[in-house]
DNA sequence: CGAGCAACCTGCATGC
DNA sequence: TGCATGCAGGTTGCTC
């Protein structure tokens, strides 16, 4: 489910209600996520205060002075701030409980995202040392991607996906991107002249800062913290829009498989 | 080493 | 209505 935008949205949706908190007690119902979720979470987590929360790729960072957890939403997650005394609905893994009686709840239907605990430096942990830039960063700017590009032959689809290159590119904004800077998507990474690839450089800022602002995408069933759904998808121009007509030239738009993912373009535009 | 793809899960839409 | 099939917003870790 979530991209980038919908992971900021979860964050700022959070940040107020946990920030400062302190954990009294911690509740798994299904440990069984895309890696058990980590034991220290209800033996060590409890006691301690969140300091800040932040975000890393896709990552949602829960700081304490002991340790950091690390929560991804993986493809159906979401979170929500709700009474500890809520009855938990199907789903509802794991609620990480306040001295207020509020808590965060995490749901995942599908279990594809995670909880873990680092207790040392969060860069140093194995999901996170590799990441490439955060794309709204000045870290991100074009004269990385024209070096990453160079010798790449695959798909640009694919590269602006990989996360050693930037994160937080998902597959629906990938499509967005692309048909925004008017690249085909199977297009070879090195066969894209500078120019172009300042285009798509910028083109990824804007679509994220874009769909941050409006809260994120919903297409089935993302919800922010207060369970509200995003407002992005009234914006897409290609993704899911197989067969209609493309909002510049009206040719239909046309959906292809890129590495085992749904990817969607117009013929006319995308070159 | 990189590229390609199977795997992890449940829910939902579609078609017979 | 029931059942089988295919597809879904992510990412690791296998095999070649």
């Amino acid at each position: 489910m979530p991209e980038l935008p919908e992971v900021e949205t979860t964050r700022r949706g959070i940040a107020p209600h946990v920030e400062g908190r302190q954990v009294s007690r911690v509740i798994v119902r299904q440990e069984k996520l895309r890696w058990p979720v980590s034991p220290e979470i209800t033996t060590q987590l409890p006691g301690l205060s969140i300091k800040q929360v932040k975000r890393r790729a896709k990552y949602l960072l829960l700081e304490t002075d002991q340790g950091t957890l690390i929560i991804h939403l993986g493809m159906s997650g979401s979170l929500r701030i709700i009474a500890a005394s809520v009855k938990p609905e199907k789903h509802e893994h794991v609620d990480i409980i306040f001295d207020n009686g509020q808590c965060l709840r995490y749901k995942d239907p599908r279990r594809f995202g995670s909880l873990l605990w680092s207790s040392t430096a969060i860069e140093n942990h194995k999901l996170i040392q590799h990441l490439g830039p955060e794309p709204l960063s000045d870290l991100f700017h074009i004269d990385d991607l024209y070096t990453k590009t160079k010798q790449k032959k695959t798909p640009i689809k694919s590269l602006i996906m990989d996360g050693q290159i930037v994160v937080g590119v998902g597959n629906i904004y990938a499509s967005e991107a692309l048909f925004q800077s008017g690249i085909h998507p199977k297009r070879a990474a090195q066969n894209i002249s500078k120019k172009r690839l300042i285009k798509l450089v910028s083109a990824i800022k804007n679509i994220l800062n874009q769909a941050i602002q409006q809260g994120g995408t919903t297409l089935k069933d993302f919800v922010n913290s207060e369970g509200n759904p995003g407002y992005f998808q009234q914006t897409l121009n290609v993704y899911g829009q197989k067969g209609k007509p493309c909002p510049i030239c009206q040719t239909p738009i046309k959906q292809i498989t890129i590495a085992q993912r749904s990817t969607f373009y117009c013929p006319q535009c995308q070159r």
